[in-house]
DNA sequence: TCCAATTATGGACTGAGTCAATAATTGGTT
DNA sequence: AACCAATTATTGACTCAGTCCATAATTGGA
């Protein structure tokens, strides 16, 4: 199955499995984020807002938040941003412009978390390695 | 040459290296960044403070964002977390624990940047992998 | 159909950081 | 040594992203 395209039950199903109530609002932010990856917040909440006509700020905050917490959906925060959604939740990187901000996905060589091992875990329990990398966009370089 | 214990003349003469002027609020919020690695804004605002009397908040956030600017100090922003800073300037990466935000340094195993090669650059200049691995540290662990 | 638990709404509020006008410093020049 | 243009610091208002909280509405199991 293609993870990247969740259908609407199947979306449905993993909210009920994570101990979720399954609500229009929490569906419609699912549908955002598979439809605009790497949106922001309000961005998120004008694309909503197309579709449901209403829905409060503080609703889609509290969607996107449990839904990254319960892994429907991932975040991320590349430093001087604020944090993006996106559907993927499988084991991918990223590739960030420095000038334009613009953020693509790479595959990841080996697949499963963590990719990657560190010198020394120092007594953490690593469970996942985080890769950004940070450059300059073809548009950009003109 | 230790490059993480800078003597107060190294800094004097890397802020003129690159063309900034040498200030007393300069010279202290370096001190400060490499007193407290992976310090916050404010936590530097108050170390300041305590060695120069009084200082603006602002003049502190020039400081720290021209020196990162210009390579004297390195910006990090794990994800959730305000801007950090630190002195260690070579390609390094970092450890952050889930729970209790704390964020330790972990050496690069290769040593200049970028330290990895993405599977398809996509069209971008590559000049930085940034690396955080998650886990929880062993304070957090009980 | 009913009801307890969960979720949504609306509005105030916080924290981190920037903007912009004015005052003070810096460091090269006569 | 004094001057002066450019850089830097101060102050206070302001923005942006996100959270808190009390109340209202919805969900889904009994």
């Amino acid at each position: 199955m293609d993870k990247s395209h969740q259908s609407q039950s199947d979306v449905s199903a993993a909210l009920k499995s994570a101990g979720m109530q399954v609500t229009a609002q929490r569906l419609a932010v699912y549908r955002a984020v598979q439809t605009s990856p790497h949106a922001m917040a309000d961005e998120i909440c004008q694309t909503v807002r197309e579709d449901l006509g209403v829905i409060s700020r503080q609703a889609v905050y509290d969607a996107l938040n449990t839904m990254s917490e319960n892994g429907l959906i991932r975040r991320i925060q590349p430093a001087g941003s604020p944090a993006r959604y996106e559907h993927r939740v499988d084991n991918h990187h990223h590739l960030a412009c420095r000038k334009c901000e613009s953020l693509i996905d790479i595959d990841c060589a080996v697949g499963e978390a963590p990719c990657l091992t560190a010198k020394s875990d120092h007594g953490y329990l690593i469970d996942e390695a985080e890769v950004i990398y940070w450059g300059i966009c073809p548009a950009c370089q003109q």
